[in-house]
DNA sequence: CTACCGGAACTTTTT
DNA sequence: GTTCCGGTAG
């Protein structure tokens, strides 16, 4: 199947560039190679989508493309960082190569200059190369373009959390909290907007199709949304939704457009089937035509409609963008033949499905292990016998990886890991920002950076003794009549005789950490963690760890230039609760991975397990109305199978000792996933954990180891055009 | 207006 | 077990 390069191609073999195109087989070299017009991938899982986007984009850089003008959109941070560290290894193996321009190397003087005379650090694409989520590439061009359109640069971030509360504010404002029927909780009211901003869909449209028990209160609900988006306007906060908004509302603009056009040549987009249409209509404006569009993806992956993702985008974009090349990529070279073929057949039984057909060359392999336990306890002792069994033959933990459903299905393991100190870090789930103190802390400094942010400023005073909602709003209105500065607070009495002390030490410390010059951001958090200490140890139980929190964050924020990057980095993405703040990693560190399957998107182990296969959790019960629902639920199985590289194993425990709903003990008897046919159950090997378990006997315990000059475009017409939608 | 208590409803995945 | 809501005491 691999040849020779095809002519044509300016390239050739013997060049260290055509040495590396040989890496690649026909038709990723053929993705790589391609020129101009839309290209769409369709990658199978483990058929190389990253290898092959990173040599795209290391080939274009080496014939000559700017790497600041190539934007790499991805799912997460952590893909971004892996996409460009490969990229940079692509081009120093290409320079290492390369002790003399290459003649034959195609491509102008620029990349012989690159190749040969630039200093090695100017040569690293990763630090050129846009590269990040649509979120915070949004983030990155509002603060530079923002202004044309009228938006204040200086906008805070709200995360999910804090949209949540500012709508439980409104919604408790607009007097819907107290009425005969039951009005939607806040984080309903926030799913529904925030699917109609994502989905471009309407309020009618959205509740009816997807929350059609709040049929009743559409009219409530579009006050409600009204109410928001001005709330938000007026604090100059941003929610996730108004980051792609306002970049949409960017592009819209004829003078902010041009701005942003000329910044790339060239633009790719990873996971391209979990992308909204808010999304699709950001990079149809972005690339008219397509053109210099690279779109990557896989239907059958598709595992984020919950979040608005269309898998409408990458079935309809040949016939969106007519003068699309379709390079589908077939060849797997992640897992065994024994694991595609279950997988496979897992996916068989998808009611729609759009045929791949995925092979590999690596014939040999166990077969996948399906095995059944008697209860959790059981199920936690078989995969820590067995991560330990293939640690002792030689595979290091980070190499194996635990996957479930939903995040606190890994809680008992989590436990038994630490209590044999087996270390481990979870991917998914609640994370480390989310705690109420580092909420608290992470809310003084949202407040020093924008004073008119609503709810940091509410949050900060209600740990005032005595302070609660009316006095905290009092304050707050009174900071936003006075052009924003502290010195409104001066002279206000303190708001209740229990918080005299503390008004005062507010007061200096907000005058303070929002002076002009602050002093650095760690020195910053320092203070608030002085002030704030006595209030937590009023407010918490548990003081003492959540201090020692604190600490580790202020060392975290060390490595952040300015307060403004290091809100807007912590709000999209946020470290993971349990190692990330850890310290410095160190070089021999070694940890089991444990992640939810939504987490696991992209990444691939020599070693997975799936736990809790049982019906109820995969699908999910939350998830088992619609068939469409269902099936989202089996390619989220399927996403996680096919993680694999050599070893696969399939766990649920029979029995439940309390079943997730309440009346405690409840025992209740699960059954085997849905999506392990019998078809697919001869593609497995059942073996019980007690085979496992009953010959080895106990383990011993581990070691541990300037404004409006557009052409008429502002926030207003979007948030106009927005509230259209209402 | 805040602080606190009891009953009721809810409980996934994430930028 | 958690968060949310309404009632009541200070």
């Amino acid at each position: 199947m691999d040849g020779a390069p095809k002519g044509g191609e300016r390239a050739t073999l013997g060049t260290p560039i055509g040495a590396m195109l040989a890496e690649l087989n026909d038709r990723q070299r053929q993705a790589v190679l391609h020129e101009g017009g839309p290209l769409l991938i369709v990658a199978g899982a483990g058929t190389g989508k990253t290898a092959t986007l990173a040599h795209r984009v290391a080939y274009k850089i080496a014939t000559g493309a700017d790497p600041g003008r190539i934007l790499l959109l991805t799912f997460t941070r952590r893909a971004a960082g892996e996409m460009l560290r490969r990229v940079d290894g692509i081009l120093r193996r290409l320079e290492t190569e390369t002790r003399r321009p290459v003649p034959g190397a195609a491509v102008g003087a620029s990349a012989d200059k690159r190749l040969s005379d630039a200093p090695a650090t100017d040569r690293a694409a990763s630090g050129k190369v846009w590269g990040g989520t649509f979120h915070a590439t949004a983030t990155r061009l509002l603060r530079l373009h923002g202004r044309t359109i009228g938006l204040d640069p200086s906008f805070t971030i709200l995360d999910r959390g804090d949209a949540e509360d500012l709508m439980g504010v409104l919604r408790t404002e607009l007097g819907l909290s107290k009425n005969d029927r039951r009005f939607p909780l806040k984080g309903t009211c926030m799913d529904i907007y925030s699917r109609c901003v994502n989905a471009r869909e309407t309020v009618e449209e959205t509740v009816e199709n997807h929350f059609p028990w709040c049929r009743g209160e559409i009219e409530d609900l579009r006050r409600l949304f009204s109410a928001y988006v001005d709330h938000k306007g007026e604090q100059s906060v941003l929610d996730y939704d108004d980051l792609l908004l306002f970049w949409h509302g960017l592009l819209t603009d004829s003078r902010a457009a041009r701005s942003v056009h000329a910044r790339f040549d060239l633009v790719l987009v990873d996971e391209y089937q979990d992308t909204n249409r808010l999304q699709a209509e950001i990079l149809q404006m972005l690339c008219p035509g397509g053109v210099n569009l690279t779109a990557v993806g896989d239907d059958a992956q598709a595992i984020y409609s919950f979040r608005a993702a269309t898998v409408r985008n990458i079935l309809d974009f040949p016939q969106q963008l007519p003068d699309t090349t379709v390079v589908t990529l077939e060849r797997n070279y992640r897992s065994t033949q024994p694991i595609l073929d279950a997988t496979n057949e897992v996916m068989a039984g998808a009611s729609e499905r759009h045929a791949k057909d995925l092979w590999t060359e690596r014939r040999e392999g166990d077969k996948p292990r399906l095995t059944p336990c008697e209860d959790e306890n059981e199920q936690t002792e078989f995969i820590i016998r067995t991560v330990l069994d293939h640690r002792e033959a030689g595979l290091a933990l980070r190499r194996q990886a635990v996957l479930f459903r939903a995040s606190h299905h890994s809680l008992a393991l989590e436990l038994e890991l630490a209590r044999r100190n087996i270390p481990f870090r979870k991917y998914g789930g609640l994370r480390f920002v989310e705690t109420a103190h580092v909420k608290d802390l992470m809310a003084f400094l949202r407040l020093a950076e924008n004073p008119r942010d609503l709810m940091a400023g509410t949050r900060v005073l209600m740990l005032l003794p005595g302070v609660g909602p009316k006095k905290a709003r009092a304050l707050m209105d009174r900071l936003g009549a006075a052009p924003a500065r502290f010195a409104a607070w001066s002279d206000c009495p303190a708001p209740s005789a229990a918080s005299a002390e503390a008004w005062n030490g507010l007061v200096s410390l907000m005058a303070d950490i929002a002076s002009r010059d602050p002093g650095d951001l760690a020195s910053q958090i320092k203070r608030i963690r002085l002030f704030y200490t006595p209030l937590l140890q009023r407010l918490y139980d548990n003081a003492r760890a959540r201090v020692m929190d604190l600490e580790q964050l202020e060392w975290l924020a060390a490595r952040f230039p300015d307060r403004a990057r290091f809100l807007a980095e912590i709000a999209l993405d946020p470290p993971a609760y349990t190692e990330d703040l850890a310290g410095p990693p160190l070089l021999d560190e070694d940890f089991l991975i444990l992640s939810t399957m939504h987490s696991a998107k992209g990444l691939e182990w020599d070693v997975v397990f799936v736990i809790h296969a049982a019906d109820g959790n995969i699908p999910s019960d939350m998830a088992t109305g619609r068939l469409e629902e269902i099936e989202e639920e089996r390619r989220l199985f399927y996403v996680a199978l096919t993680r694999a590289k050599d070893w696969l194993y399939v766990c649920y425990p029979v029995r439940y000792y309390s079943r997730p709903r309440s009346f405690s003990d409840a025992h209740g008897y699960a059954q085997l996933t849905r999506f392990v046919s019998d078809r697919a159950l001869r593609l497995f090997d059942l073996q019980p954990a007690s085979a496992t378990l009953g010959s080895n006997g106990p383990s011993a315990p581990t070691p541990g180891d300037t404004a409006g000059q557009g052409d008429g475009v502002t926030t207003e017409d979007i948030r106009r055009r927005l509230k259209d939608l209402f």
